[in-house]
DNA sequence: AAACCGACTGACCGATCGGTCAGCCTCGAA
DNA sequence: TTCGAGGCTGACCGATCGGTCAGTCGGTTT
């Protein structure tokens, strides 16, 4: 049954789950075949079913070692020394580079979250998702004691709009390198970058502070 | 081949049209079998055959029609009278409420674009995708060049992030609604005008005007 | 040496997959 | 009244689906 127990597993388990991974993420549950998963591994059908008791099975423990989020990353960038626009840009750009080198895992986790059918654990990849919206909700907590931010500022929303941000550029990179958006995308430092000032200023125009003009307002 | 070719198909053809749409939205194109579609829409499934030649080839024709997009609603938002925030909140709102309206044509176009793995049609999607993006930058275009918003704006990541938080409103909204961001998400109307004045705000503080303290600037 | 165990496999199962085909039924033109 | 066209169907196809099973093999224990 539960043999998975952690990650003391045979070799061949392994190789079973790195293809399921892999394939899972790429052309998602119905896209996939236990036949497809054991050719890339290079065992047999039979295998797969020795170590998992079904496909559904399978990939729930793909899922399942997806969801492994690394928050200890983001502690300092929380509760940093950094001016808030770094620490902000440290955010986005960290998250960003969290999801790339976990491609597979985040497109996982991704699927789940968006087709909300309620079936299969999808309540696994929620608490990735909730877990990462509260990890943003902290950072403007945070930020919001100390005065960096307005105090009217609304830490939920602002999470919202960071995860958003993040999730699109992981998403949407591909199809948008292609167009008059690629100078944007094409580096996740430069984009962490635009977006943390965008955040920041916001659009409205200055309330032009009049009197002292030497303030450097859009270095 | 293409008899497909407008509206004026026999209402069997319609029915299997509006019953793909339905499931291919839902479940995606793996998770779709031509005997569901088939029992879904009353019909038999020799019968889809007879209207499409192929799966594939029903897919493409639920997706075709799926990109019609009323671009004529957003013209007045756009050039609208009305000052930007007010602006700005019936963009997203109008972005919201049409993909709701529009839900299973937005979640195929959403499926198809995020997949990425280029096969299929794909660009189709892509086109939709970049038509709300060059929508948005006309939007903040205009708003430049009529002082309502910081000269130094980029109109392009601007687009970008308002399309990012709607899609992520749409996408997830279901996930949140069992949360503490139930309140944020459960109306359009909120949700626009919140992000709206996010957006334009900013996240950093106020330069203390000094001096005058009358100017009402929470309001 | 015997007994055992778990990793692993080829052959096989019924069900379902996308797709085909011969033919039924209706209806408008001749 | 005949007849052909097209919407529509049940029966069927080979391939593949998820899953089973008897059994092989190498290594440990007794």
């Amino acid at each position: 049954m539960d043999l998975a127990a952690d990650e003391d597993q045979c070799p061949g388990a392994q190789l079973v789950l790195a293809a399921a991974t892999e394939l899972f993420a790429a052309h998602g549950y119905d896209g996939v075949s236990v036949t497809a998963v054991a050719r890339q591994a290079g065992v047999s059908k039979a295998n797969v079913f020795h170590h998992f008791v079904s496909k559904e099975q399978l990939y729930l423990e793909v899922l399942k070692r997806a969801v492994s989020i690394n928050l200890e990353k983001m502690a300092p960038v929380i509760c940093g020394k950094a001016d808030f626009q770094t620490r902000l840009t440290q955010m986005i750009r960290l998250r960003l580079e969290h999801m790339f080198s976990n491609d597979s895992g985040t497109r996982l986790v991704m699927r789940e979250v968006m087709e909300g059918d309620g079936t299969r654990v999808q309540t696994l990849a929620n608490r990735v998702f909730h877990r990462n919206l509260e990890e943003g909700m902290a950072f403007f907590e945070t930020a919001r004691k100390r005065g960096e931010v307005r105090a009217d500022l609304d830490p939920k929303l602002s999470a919202l709009l960071v995860s958003s941000v993040c999730v699109t550029f992981f998403q949407c990179r591909e199809v948008m390198r292609h167009t008059h958006y690629a100078e944007l995308m094409d580096s996740v430092g430069h984009f962490a970058g635009a977006t943390a000032t965008a955040l920041l200023r916001g659009m409205q125009p200055l309330p032009v502070p009049a009197r002292r003009a030497t303030r450097k307002v859009t270095a």
